[in-house]
DNA sequence: AAGTGGTCTAGACCACCTT
DNA sequence: AGGTGGTCTAGACCACTTA
């Protein structure tokens, strides 16, 4: 895993690095919005340097471009890069659920199977806000079980880099019926032991959720043309006033 | 100083970055070797940040551990690593095979036969320089036709980290016959456009290569442990990696 | 308590604009 | 030239380890 959810620990760098891609993902900076060290100096509360490092950091989980003597700004995603990325989650996530058929555990399955209907319950209740959690807890336990580090690396990067474009955005409804449908199938694929049926659902309903992606993405390429003035009042100045307590390290 | 050969890029901290990345891989620094700030410093005669920034950017690259308040180490590489590396690059390079029976021009698929004929004569006259480079040369056209700039990273990357423990090591002969068979029945699959051989091929190769490279791994690990002379009473010591110090570029 | 070595601050320096 | 802003140096600071 990427990051242990736990700003209060480590050397500064760290927790800015953490709270900077906190920020991030959550829409603070957009993509291709500049990045400027003191900005970022005044708004985090310390110096070039832990921020510059942070910087470095986040730059190679991809979430960041730096160029010498240029600057950092939020990674600009065009639509090839996210197709390449999408393309890559569908081939990765077919070869978990195929490693799954082949060696998961019926105690694991029985877990997926606890949340898959935690999940349609959910749905029926129209509680929303488990929907998420519910979907990446499915889809975590194919991820763990297979126990490759690469693979779970590459997913949480991905995973932060659509969320950079998706935001607060939810599923549509019917998005959502097909992904309890693909779901239930990869249960009896599963319980089959059905290596080659697992690969191919699996790879279907990630390439659906690819689709609905880069038609998301399209929407707010649309919205952003559009509107100059967007409803989160993001453009300008960097937003300050909220900072977590950063200076913590210091005399 | 730096290397005399640094390419033109503009700031320091990035020519720290990629001289560093070819000490480590080239087995200056050996995996499990502390680097220290100060003795870094001195070789690349630089002071500590661009050192400390290059060693953020290496460690986004896998090369390279850090630990806050205790300094840096050329990653360890044990054996866990290596298969989930090994088995991620199988799925791709199956994935890639798979691309480019779809999609592959005739003109890239001329380009592999040449290749291939140039590496069977090279073979079949012992010129062992040009292995690496024909071998490299075949993968690297069907990479590129894939248009995956993700897929190209993640190669890159494993390609680095295998060769930190590879070394300068060579193919066995009989290694070399079969990996020629194998290129010529890809391309056979790739003549034929048949999506799902070529997949199957290439991830048989894939496998191949990696049976064969942990099998050096063990090799590695083998010829160091017993050189040591390790009555086997020290754990939790620095996991020290194999190759001792020949390395005398002291200035 | 002293040593080692990572981390951070302040400010100088310099590359790349804009006028 | 003057401005903006990224980069680097010097040295202080502090966390962790030894005795």
């Amino acid at each position: 895993m990427l990051s242990a959810n736990d700003p209060g620990t480590g050397a500064n760098y760290q927790r800015v690095r953490d709270v900077l891609r906190q920020d991030i993902i959550a829409g603070v900076f957009h993509p291709g919005e500049r990045l400027k060290i003191a900005a970022l100096t005044e708004r985090y509360d310390i110096g070039a340097n832990p921020i510059r490092e942070a910087l470095q950091q986040l730059q190679g989980e991809g979430l960041v471009e730096m160029v010498p003597n240029k600057g950092a700004m939020v990674r600009m995603l065009d639509e090839a890069m996210l197709r390449e990325t999408l393309e890559m989650r569908e081939v990765i996530e077919s070869f978990l659920a195929r490693k799954f058929a082949q060696t998961g555990s019926y105690k694991l399955l029985d877990e997926i199977k606890t949340i898959q209907t935690e999940f349609e319950q959910a749905v029926a209740e129209n509680r929303t806000e488990k929907y998420t959690p519910c979907n990446s807890a499915f889809h975590d336990v194919i991820m763990k079980a297979a126990g490759n580090r690469e693979a779970e690396a590459f997913l949480t990067r991905a995973s932060m880099l659509t969320r950079t474009i998706r935001g607060v955005i939810g599923y549509g409804h019917q998005r959502l019926r097909e992904i309890l449908a693909e779901h239930r199938a990869l249960i009896v694929a599963f319980e089959a032991r059905d290596v080659a049926l697992a690969g191919q659902i699996a790879e279907e309903h990630a390439r659906h959720a690819s689709t609905d992606l880069i038609a998301q993405y399209h929407a707010v390429m649309e919205a952003r043309s559009t509107t100059r003035q967007s409803s989160g009042g993001r453009r300008g100045a960097v937003p300050k006033g909220w900072s977590p307590d950063l200076s913590r390290n210091r005399s």
